[in-house]
DNA sequence: TACATAGTGTTATATTATAACATTTAAATT
DNA sequence: AATTTAAATGTTATAATATAACACTATGTA
C-alpha cells in the first residue's frame, strides 16, 4: 500500500471529504492555510494520487473526485454518472459494465489498457423538479 | 438539415480534413487568414457544431473530431479509441456497444441522455514498436 | 415592415495547466 | 552509518484553454 506524501494527503483529505468533484484551484484555495501556495504543488499531487488510483479526474468538468470503489483496478477502468442539473458526479460501480467494458475488443484491433466512461443525465431529485 | 453559417463551415471543414483531432488555438491558427481572428469565434462555432453533432470533442485531449458515423445520435452517445503513443483517435461505431450502454440503468436510478466513452491503449502500429 | 432568433466582431479577462530550476526529504544500497 | 538514488518540494514565470460583456449584423417569419 502507497504511503501519501504530506501535500498528497493534504489535497487527498480535501476532496476526500468534499461531497463533490474539486476543482484544481479550488483546492489551491483551500489548502493555502497549509501552506500550499503555488498551482504547481496541488498539480503534481493531483497527479500522483491519479497516478495511484487515490482520486479519478472527471475529464468533462476538469474537476477531481476520490475513489469510491477502494479497489478501482488503479485508475484504469472508470465511470461516472453526471446530474447535468446539480452537477452531481457518482462513480458507477457495476461489474456487468466493467466485464463488457473490459473485454470489448474494437475492429481495428487495438488492445486497451484503459476507459473512462461519463454518464449524463438526470438525478432522481433533478427528475422531479 | 442543418446549415452551416460561415465560421461554422470554415471550421468545420478545417477539423473534418485534419486526420488527428485538432485544438481550439490550432484551429484558430489555420483559419486566420479566412478572417476569423479571436478564439471566442472558434469556440462559439465549435460549441453549435458539438450542439448538432458535427464534431465531438474529446475530452481527455481538449480536442475536436469530426464525427465518423454520419449519422451519430446527434452527439448524445460518443466512443472513442486512443492511442496513447501515437495519439490517434478513432471514433467507434459498434452497435452492440451502443446498444449496451443506452440501455445501462444505473442503481441509483439516474435518467441517462447521453454518453462519452474513452478507450486508451495503443493502436496497432505502436503495438509492435 | 416589425419582430425574434441566431450569428458575428472585438476587447478584455478568467480558468486550467506546465516549464524550468534549485533544494530537500525519503528510501534503497553499500 | 555513509553513500547513492529516486521522489517530492518550493518558487517564479508562462503557456494553453475558455468565457464575459457589449455592440452590431444577418436571417427567418408573422
Ligand atoms: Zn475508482
Ligand atoms: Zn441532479
Ligand atoms: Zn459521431
Ligand atoms: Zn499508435
Amino acid at each position: 500500500m502507497h504511503t501519501l506524501s504530506k501535500n498528497q494527503q493534504i489535497i487527498f483529505d480535501i476532496i476526500d471529504k468534499s461531497p463533490e468533484p474539486m476543482k484544481a484551484y479550488s483546492i489551491l484555495f483551500n489548502v493555502q492555510k497549509k501552506g500550499i501556495k503555488a498551482p504547481l504543488q496541488v498539480y503534481r499531487a493531483l497527479d500522483k494520487l491519479v497516478e495511484i488510483g487515490k482520486i479519478h479526474k472527471i475529464e468533462s468538468r476538469n474537476a477531481f473526485i476520490a475513489c469510491q470503489n477502494s479497489s478501482c483496478q488503479v485508475s484504469k477502468a472508470t465511470a461516472f454518472s453526471i446530474c447535468e442539473s446539480c452537477e452531481k458526479v457518482t462513480e458507477i460501480n457495476n461489474s456487468s459494465l466493467s466485464k463488457y467494458l473490459s473485454n470489448f475488443k474494437d475492429k481495428a484491433g487495438m488492445k486497451y489498457s484503459k476507459y473512462n466512461l461519463e454518464f449524463f443525465g438526470l438525478c432522481k431529485k433533478c427528475i422531479t423538479k
